[in-house]
DNA sequence: CGAAATACATACCGCTCGGTATATATTTTA
DNA sequence: TAAAATATATACCGAGCGGTATGTATTTCG
């Protein structure tokens, strides 16, 4: 059992509740009031339970991949090249279509620029933007070499051409895209994917 | 003549230091002390002369548009709906590839995610973009009239489409991509465009 | 029952933010 | 040469920033 007095909050619901306003303001325009106050919380509260507002922000970045960016390594299962394309290009598609999520994505627009006091956490993002492009890297090698891409097909570039489309995605719905509009996108990027949908 | 005491700064070479700050760390990530001291003029000076902070963007935002982003109107001159994407993607590839420049689009990240305070700038950033698509889409309009693209083709989702990738590239530069790596960004999207080259 | 441990509440810290009041210096016009 | 106009320099404004010290309430352990 816990010693001490209990918390009287719920720590999910409010690491639920600061992943909202991070995913709607970005880390840096986002106060600390701006958290206390949806999180129903103190500041000391706060930062006994979750360090600091990096930490909390490293928290609901974890959780951000966790939930909304679940349909990333589900759509590097899938059997074929074009099957991992489809379903990420869609996946980003329904993720930000969905008008119950706020604009845009955690990942790009967290601290896509900033200031030099956010410089940390600007670093960290790009390495996981990074880490994701190298994971479709990866997958993309291994469709090559079971003949799932064509022979002149590079993975690398693939990859990173998915991921700019992708990130592309993310600043449309920033600007308010519709689900329709971003479906579209996904659409016709998978109309110029190298290998066919039957392979 | 103008009359009273005249500056003693070099206002377009203002204009020039305070888009580099803009550009490299966006709008709410540049505070006025960063501009005064890298404009080397006073506070006062710097809201005699350009207004207060969201003015002094917005004439950064048309500097940079007419500079930097010069490149657009020139591709969109194009005489082929394929040359026009082409132009488009290399001239992006170059620009945030060209590492004397801040990494990334003062347009995409400039206000991408930010407070309530900077909404506004967040609007018009948007409205920028989104013109930005539509001229490409009306450009894609005229070339299928042109039979320049296939009558299958849909002008609106290629723009929205292209528009991403571009938007694409600028996240891939902002976290350090090269101009190589860039150029390979443009050259697979280029593989998938639905009209050929010659034509 | 203490005593230790933890959480809450209030009030505060130094610092930076965008923006400005006031006074002085430098120019042109009359 | 005086007045009007503009620019500069200094010092300051209230507000918000991230973060914390202090005191009190509530729990478990011995």
């Amino acid at each position: 059992m816990a010693r001490g007095r209990p918390r009287e909050f719920d720590a999910e619901l409010a690491l639920e509740r600061a992943m909202e306003l991070f995913w709607r303001q970005g880390y840096e325009g986002t106060s600390l009031a701006d958290l206390t106050d949806a999180l129903g919380i103190t500041r000391p509260s706060l930062y006994a339970a979750f360090g600091n507002k990096e930490a909390l922000f490293r928290r609901v970045l974890e959780r951000y991949e966790a939930r909304a960016g679940a349909y990333r390594p589900r759509a590097l299962s899938a059997l074929t090249a074009y099957e991992v394309a489809r379903r990420l290009l869609e996946g980003a598609a329904a993720l930000h279509g969905d008008k119950s999520n706020p604009a845009g994505c955690l990942g790009v627009h967290g601290a896509l620029a900033c200031g030099p006091e956010s410089g940390r956490i600007r670093e960290e993002m790009i390495s996981h933007r990074s880490a994701g492009e190298q994971a479709i890297r990866k997958r993309l090698r291994r469709a090559k070499q079971e003949g799932d891409l064509p022979p002149d097909a590079d993975p690398a570039a693939l990859a990173r051409y998915l991921s700019a489309v992708l990130y592309g995605m993310a600043v449309l719905a920033a600007g308010g895209a519709s689900l329709r509009d971003l479906r579209e996108v996904a659409h016709t990027a998978l109309q110029g994917w190298p290998s066919s949908p039957r392979n």
